[in-house]
DNA sequence: AGTGCGATTGACT
DNA sequence: GTCAATCGCACTA
């Protein structure tokens, strides 16, 4: 039986509250991705936390059009749109009315390689789902997921480990300009799918 | 109404 | 290793 034939739903009881804590344990979790044409699913192995009263966090200057999702409570997404061509998925970390996220920036591809691949056949399997932009394109994920509840076992959702989490290893987060040198980046040590040049993954 | 810029990526030297 | 592409939004006026 192939292990995403089993998953099981994260109930949002189950989430820490808490962009650190959340981040921390999302590594090894399930992102489960529902289609049409099929279910795609991945391993967790790379996030980063977005603090309220972080600089570089969307929610530093308050709500606005762009980023009311992040002030959901605990387990909604939260997607937006970067440098003109990328989605960006999070999720929400805070009580409901706190603006704080974690960014999902890797996965380990576990079923569905075939619908990541998609319109990107020149993709090495290795990169289908590694860094956020890809991520999200892998996963189909655009604004049209924003807001969703990743706990609820619709189009998008989150699961359980399918295996143990090995040694989780953080450092600062990458590309951001503001409040940067905060160690905030969270990954699973030595696999191959987490984004980041292997200087700072070890 | 105009301006500046970003939680990235892939192409290129 | 460097660098341009690309556009919605927040901010200023």
């Amino acid at each position: 039986m192939s292990p995403v034939s089993s998953l099981r739903r994260l109930p949002r009881r189950d989430l820490p509250v808490g962009a650190i804590t959340m981040a921390r344990f999302l590594i090894g979790k399930t992102l489960v991705r529902e289609l049409p044409e099929g279910r795609i699913a991945g391993r967790i192995v790379e996030t980063e936390a977005y603090l309220p009263y972080d600089k570089a966090c969307h929610a530093f200057n308050g709500m606005t059009k762009r980023n009311h999702s992040l002030f959901l409570p605990p387990g909604h997404a939260y997607v937006y749109f970067i440098y003109g061509n990328y989605f960006m998925l999070n999720v929400s970390a805070g009580k409901a009315g706190v603006g704080a996220a974690v960014l999902f920036r890797a996965l380990e591809p576990l079923a569905g390689e075939q619908l990541m691949k998609r319109g990107r056949s020149h993709v090495a399997e290795k990169n289908l789902a590694r860094g956020p932009g890809r991520l999200a394109a892998a996963l189909r994920v655009t604004m049209k997921q924003d807001g969703l509840d990743l706990c609820a076992g619709g189009p998008l959702w989150l699961a359980h480990a399918v295996r143990p989490v090995g040694r989780i290893g953080r450092g600062v987060r990458i590309g951001i300009t503001k409040d940067a040198d905060r160690r905030l980046r969270f990954y699973e040590r030595g696999n191959p799918f987490v984004s980041g040049p292997k200087s700072l993954n070890a």
